[in-house]
DNA sequence: CCACGCTCCTGCGCGC
DNA sequence: TGCGCGCAGGAGCGTG
């Protein structure tokens, strides 16, 4: 499931192998992802050399003189650069050619999205009213303790809305909480900012871990064989129900918030 | 504005 | 060993 970190490595793992490059042709074998692919893509990227390659919340940009690729991963998504020659998989939906390399997004089980907006992709729709990004000046406690204000939602589920901050999804909103000692559960608007300010940082610290940890697994965005990429890490609470707490060895518990499994340990974190 | 539940899709793990 | 069921999950969107 690509997180934040994950799509961060995706960027850092194709930018450098494809920006400068002029795309030679696209291949859409599935269009159906969460929103249709369009048919015209080639006609906005063809013969257009990628200028950067971006990141926005979990959305990647890829940015060209005529607008811009915008790539969201879902849950089972990966986007590689591979040689030509590569063999197609079944969910291997679409490729963007430049040259002999590829850039090819597989997504199995199809929550992806891949199209294309003219002039700024910060003015689509998708990313128009999106929150602050987390690792950006601008989040804090300070914004966490602003924007929850009256909220009655457990703040663990507070923290998974894009409007109040991006790109934390359920494993790192039960991580970050962890850290931060705070118990899931806790109504959002009745926690204070010096809470805020300790779980703002959590959050900082986690994602870091995370993209840094990714950072070794870089080599398999490109030219790798499509399988590899998701890197292990080393969870404090979540998936972890039933186990021992890496800090003092309580029972990790587990409850369903908001139709998502949330982990927490029943010790360190209070209410 | 707020809260909540539904929806898309498929791989995988579990129970029998 | 093989089969079938149900869960998991990001995030937009509709409803009350």
């Amino acid at each position: 499931m690509p997180e934040l970190p994950e799509v961060e490595t995706t960027r850092r793992g194709i930018r450098p192998a494809l920006v400068g490059h002029p795309v030679t042709g696209v291949v859409v074998r599935n269009a159906r992802l969460r929103l249709p692919v369009p048919n015209d893509l080639e006609t906005h990227m063809s013969g257009h050399a990628l200028r950067d390659v971006r990141r926005r919340a979990k959305y990647l940009l890829l940015d060209f003189d005529s607008g811009s690729l915008i790539v969201h991963l879902g849950m089972s998504g990966s986007l590689r650069v591979v040689s030509r020659s590569a063999p197609v998989g079944s969910h291997d939906h679409v490729d963007v050619l430049f040259g002999c390399q590829v850039l090819r997004l597989r997504d199995p089980r199809r929550f992806g999205l891949l199209t294309w907006q003219d002039g700024d992709p910060l003015d689509h729709p998708l990313l128009a009213h999106l929150g602050p990004e987390p690792l950006e000046p601008g989040f804090g406690g300070a914004w966490l303790h602003q924007v929850t204000r009256g909220l009655r939602i457990p703040i663990k589920q507070a923290l998974m809305d894009s409007k109040r901050v991006v790109g934390v999804g359920n494993i790192y909103a039960s991580e970050s909480l962890f850290r931060a000692r705070v118990h899931p559960l806790t109504p959002a608007g009745r926690i204070g900012l010096v809470r805020y300010r300790r779980l703002a940082d959590a959050i900082k610290e986690t994602l870091t871990d995370a993209i840094r940890a990714g950072g070794s697994t870089l080599r398999d965005y490109v030219g790798g064989d499509g399988r590899a990429g998701y890197f292990q890490q080393h969870y404090f609470v979540y998936g972890r129900d039933g186990e021992s707490c890496r800090v003092c060895a309580a029972l990790i518990d587990r409850r369903v918030v908001a139709q998502r499994a949330t982990f927490w340990c029943p010790r360190c974190q209070r209410r």
